[in-house]
DNA sequence: TTTACCGCCTCCAGTAGGGGGAGAGTCAAG
DNA sequence: CTTGACTCTCCCCCTACTGGAGGCGGTAAA
């Protein structure tokens, strides 16, 4: 008549693990007060969980261990499991064995002066198809610029873009460039800046133009400080705005050797720019890093 | 360029570890398309998935994996992890190696005619503190006795006895006996049937007298048939009745080498009970088998 | 244009063997 | 009566994924 705690130094194992087994059905406490929900075990029951952690030292998962114990399993099944449990570990030790050379010969490597890349390389390189570039992007000439910092300031979006908001945004901002600035033709110095995705899929993305300072800006809008980066720049057409980020990332940037730095890439529209004909051109800039 | 099931094969490792890997940020796709969500990785991140599953190899975690690949760690750095990472082999192989030992003992005790019960048999055995039996109870005189099917019919009651409804029943039930039978003295031939908890810690309890037939019984009450069993029979009084089934469990049935069987336990009260009286004797019955 | 189909997406659940902790109830001593 | 030690259930966390439901994306046939 022990109480879980007292059960638990006597057989030395967790309360924890006495309930989980209890759950399980492993090992049930040989009373379960109906109304505290009090588990009493006796001592005679340390001896059945001597039994359990006998074939857990063996290696048998908990389930097989049920198995054995509760459905008075056949000794010719027994040996079954036992001869089944004894292949398992030779695998075991086979695949330990291996990963310990594979660890050693890295160290060795090492103390001979290689270096990580060469540790982790793995020896058959996998022959693949060739990559399958779209046509029309073939002939992109494509440019390295370092821009100075500079400061645009417009309509501000925060989501994931769902039902084109950003399209009715540039409609919503069009007629008020004037409350920012006094720019000379409608889409000069216009930029559509975009921020990096959160994890749940939204992004930030700010539909401006380029100023000199912030002040009097309406309440309704916001500003965007972009810092000095150096671009990849991608000159593209309307349509193909959506192709020419996927190409710069997934083919451009591996293939060049570029990695994407921090900061937000940003499309430069531009005084000729015309919303309305697919051909318009604009340029991407994509932050890079050799 | 390639969509996730294209770099899957590519690799030959599954979308859904690709997947994963991205959620990690063990290895970002090159391109992940902000609108439709699909994934695009370039030929060369081959290289650097096979330096994550050449790590992965020499056993370590993905979160190692990350540290050693992402932190850009340094060389004493590497070789640190590696050492250690083969001392753990090496523990490995001494634990797998351990255990097997102990199977092929096990199996050559099997063939030398041992049973599973010496086989699971740990050789310490721990010296505990004697039980503590509750005195009163010490004295208790324990009679096993075979029963015949019965048949009783009363109230019932299903739950976890919340707010003592079990008692509130008896009261209930106690003036209405003449609607099922016609006894001669209240408690005659009166049985507290409770059925095995289930999961959710409810029980099935009926309080009801022996019948012979369960004709004309009232819409509100109902019947249990007890089948035949043989039970260990605890005398005691109505104050004790909870320790008892307590002490039947944990203490009683252990140290006499009896086992619960199937079937429901009951209490008996008999036509001298007296539910005012806390010193009033009732008998219970918990069916056992050796 | 509709339909079918395949590939891809996200989100949820589950795996073995528990560990950690919250919030509430139990028990014995002072 | 209160206090402190003990226990209860319930829920989330860990690894390294796998499987499935329900819902888009994109293409080809009808």
């Amino acid at each position: 008549m022990l109480k879980i705690g007292e059960f638990s130094q006597a057989a030395k194992v967790s309360i924890k693990t006495l309930r989980y087994y209890d759950q399980m059905g492993l090992l049930k406490p040989a009373w379960k007060d109906r109304f505290s929900g009090y588990r009493f075990y006796h001592l005679t029951q340390v001896e059945d969980l001597n039994q359990i952690l006998a074939l857990k030292e063996m290696g048998f998962s908990l389930d097989q261990i049920q198995t054995i114990l509760q459905d008075e399993i056949t000794l010719p099944q027994l040996k079954a499991m036992l001869r089944l449990k004894k292949t398992e570990l030779q695998q075991e030790i086979k695949t330990s064995t291996s990963q310990l050379a594979l660890i050693e010969d890295r160290l060795n490597q090492l103390d001979a002066g290689a270096d990580l890349a060469q540790i982790t390389l793995i020896q058959e390189p996998t022959i693949l198809d060739q990559i399958n570039k779209p046509k029309e992007l073939e002939q992109m000439k494509v440019e390295i610029k370092t821009l100075p910092a500079f400061t645009t300031a417009g309509m501000k979006y925060v989501g994931k873009n769902e039902n084109n908001q950003i399209a009715a945004m540039w409609q919503e901002i069009g007629p008020r460039w004037g409350e920012i600035n006094n720019p000379a033709k409608p889409y000069e110095r216009a930029f559509g800046i975009c921020g990096e995705m959160e994890e749940d899929g939204s992004f930030t993305y700010l539909a401006g133009i380029q100023v000199d300072k912030v002040e009097d800006l309406p309440a309704d809008l916001n500003s965007w400080e972009v810092p000095e980066n150096t671009y990849a720049v991608f000159p593209c057409t309307l349509r193909d705005i959506h192709k020419t980020y996927q190409y710069a990332h997934s083919t451009w940037m591996p293939e060049n050797g570029y990695k994407r730095a921090d900061g937000p890439d940003f499309e430069y529209y531009g005084e000729h720019f015309d919303p309305a004909d697919p051909e318009s051109i604009l340029y991407v800039y994509i932050p890079v890093k050799k």
